[in-house]
DNA sequence: ATTAGTGCAAAGCGTTTGCATCCAA
DNA sequence: TTGGATGCAAACGCTTTGCACTAAT
């Protein structure tokens, strides 16, 4: 039922190809100190925690690496936070039916879409977009937006996977929002 | 910054082409009993209210539609029924930033993709679909499931929406997941 | 008659809010 | 110095659960 695929473009493997760790954390504090917020300990670990992670952080996984570096940090402040880095394009949030809202780095410098690992969440960007395409769209909507995400099993969970979580139908049907 | 759009293959403007209204309901209730699912009032009410909605309902949408037939459904009720026909496929889930989820009668019958109006949430079906082409994805990923979808504003609200949702920017970013 | 489905109430979980305190600018 | 950021605690909204009762098969 699901379609082929083979070649197109694409880049990097893994950053995005154009910006990578600590560039990425100077990228989202440069942000707050654009918008004129200011720039705590808190916000500093936050950034740095996105750099060092590859893949997707609910806010639960965010408050824990905090916690480390920063014992003292409430659930709010990572909320609050979290929010005001989304809202402004700092970071990416993704919805998942199992395990809610998480996070993820964002990059901002050019356009792409996601290939996401549904066991690990461990995520590639593609650069090919369906909206290149000349979409023959019914309706006469005036087009705003889209999405386009592919889930699959990447290389190192397929290996894994094979012993526990089997089922993976059920598993992607209900991973996938 | 958003791409072009164009002519390609696409079929009705609502339904889906291949089942509406009365022939919808029959479908959600013969699911029903070929899982050895009881027919209740309250599920026969369920299904009722999903083929007469153009839109996403939101299981409090639900939840008054239903009061209206039946006035003594509990929430949890609707929240179980809801839950059981996405999982086996009767219903379509859908996770709005703003609005949180949303179910939809799901066309069990064709593949297709979604084109929704981020205003009023009324939503065409078209048929292509990108995983069609020869993508060329980074990694080995198993690829499982795919997703896309296109928000913009139906013909009908972009009159009405010029007054006083404006700044369409913004309020896709936080609609769209 | 059996057993799934319902309604009720309460709990659970993730997220948000108000407010006094703290600290980056 | 001073207004934004934080921590705390409480509230909030959505969703789930346990249990006795009801009703479809």
């Amino acid at each position: 039922m699901y379609p082929s695929y083979g070649r197109i473009s694409l880049d990097a493997e893994e950053g995005n190809g154009l910006m990578k760790g600590e560039e990425m954390a100077k990228e989202m504090l440069s942000i707050m100190m654009r918008k004129g917020w200011r720039i705590t300990d808190q916000r500093r670990t936050l950034a740095q925690i996105f750099t060092e992670t590859e893949g997707y952080l609910s806010p639960k996984d965010v408050y824990e690496s905090m916690r480390l570096k920063y014992p003292g940090v409430s659930f709010d402040t990572v909320y609050r936070n979290l929010r005001m880095l989304s809202e402004m394009g700092g970071l990416e949030q993704f919805y998942f039916l199992e395990g809610g809202l998480k996070f993820k780095a964002s990059c901002q410098s050019h356009h792409h879409h996601h290939l996401i690992c549904i066991n690990c969440e461990k995520t590639l960007t593609f650069d090919y977009c369906p909206m290149e395409q000349k979409l023959d769209l019914p309706g006469n909507y005036k087009i705003i937006n889209h999405r386009f995400e592919i889930y699959g099993i990447c290389e190192s969970c397929q290996g894994e996977i094979k012993n526990d979580k089997v089922d993976t139908d059920e598993e992607t049907e209900s991973l996938i929002d």
